[in-house]
DNA sequence: TTGCTCCTCACGTCACGTGAGGTGGC
DNA sequence: TTGCTCCTCACGTCACGTGAGGTGGC
């Protein structure tokens, strides 16, 4: 059977020898088996695992979450996905925050003109200017409050409008939902 | 003068203690003066320059960029300030490489029935049923892209509408715009 | 013998958070 | 006296990176 030593492993998934030999230590991954000498002995086996590992790796998720995957053996729980989707929405709105206050350094002028971010105001505007009134713009949310709950928060999320106000909107759509 | 202890200040802030002795530590903040005691003194000069501080901070500099703009005195330095700029993007495209990669497996676990992902198809159907035709639709696009084409643009990704569709949509919205 | 790979500590990173153990001030 | 604020270490975090000092294998 084909084995590897931990620099050949690293190689093949373009990884560090210290990353593998913290893999190691943590015992997410440890060497199958030592030579006489003491070196590691990966097999085709530890590689395969070694790829569940990069790919939930590139997905974001902390060696923690991932060793908890694995340990089950079978497919990731959708609610430890769910959450770290979260964790990512959280963190590109900083981000875009943290674009917009440098943009604002930068031209050395208030964020407002400078910096297209979509927000709740934009989106209202786009959506008039297509036609829509305050009556189909209910009929909209409450359509999308029925079909996909989840991603009709996280997108009013996205337009920057605060938790509170995403919830109160939501409870409003579920009651026009009720009234069609 | 005015002065403040140091949790005054941090809760003036908003910031926690530990935040302020750390500050202290390596020299960002240093506090201007101790009690016979020992306690440290903050005044209304060290207050401003936690304010600066903090500004910088939320447009996410590191603190070592943060110290050496402040010993310039005065305007950030265009360089330091886009090179962060640079590292914001790179940032968020990898966050949503990440997201692509969750939402795939996301598909996978879920097929068993439980998320309503929102695709392109979804999307229209709501906008239907709230009442907007082929022609409000093109409307609106045209106008997300003259008000934000790169926003409009990661918005149809999101969509799971692959690139080239992507481009397609855009130059037909840039073409709706201009015959408007 | 030379040059390469491997080994095991131990310490550094970044921006703090969290005690432990002790003192000052009203 | 009580309860609050303050002090100074020292250690932990997360996922590794970087030596130092030494050995094995061709």
């Amino acid at each position: 059977m084909r084995t590897y030593s931990i620099s050949k492993l690293a190689r093949l998934f373009d990884l560090s020898r210290s990353t593998l030999l913290y893999y190691d230590r943590i015992d997410l991954l440890p060497a199958c088996a030592r030579t006489e000498s003491g070196y590691r002995v990966y097999t085709q086996e530890d590689a395969g695992r070694l790829e569940r590992i990069c790919r939930l790796r590139r997905a974001g998720l902390c060696l923690e979450d991932i060793r908890s995957i694995l340990s089950t053996g079978d497919q990731p729980s959708a609610v430890l996905l769910e959450n770290r989707l979260k964790g990512i929405g959280e963190e590109i709105l900083e981000l875009k925050v943290q674009q917009g206050l440098l943009l604002s350094m930068l031209k050395g002028v208030a964020s407002k003109g400078t910096w297209p971010q979509v927000d709740k105001q934009m989106w209202v505007e786009m959506l008039r200017a297509a036609g829509m009134d305050e009556a189909a713009m209910a009929r909209w949310h409450a359509e999308f409050e029925r079909r996909a709950p989840e991603e009709h928060h996280s997108f009013l999320l996205s337009l920057s409008i605060p938790e509170r106000e995403v919830e109160r909107i939501r409870e409003w759509s579920r009651k026009k939902g009720t009234d069609l």
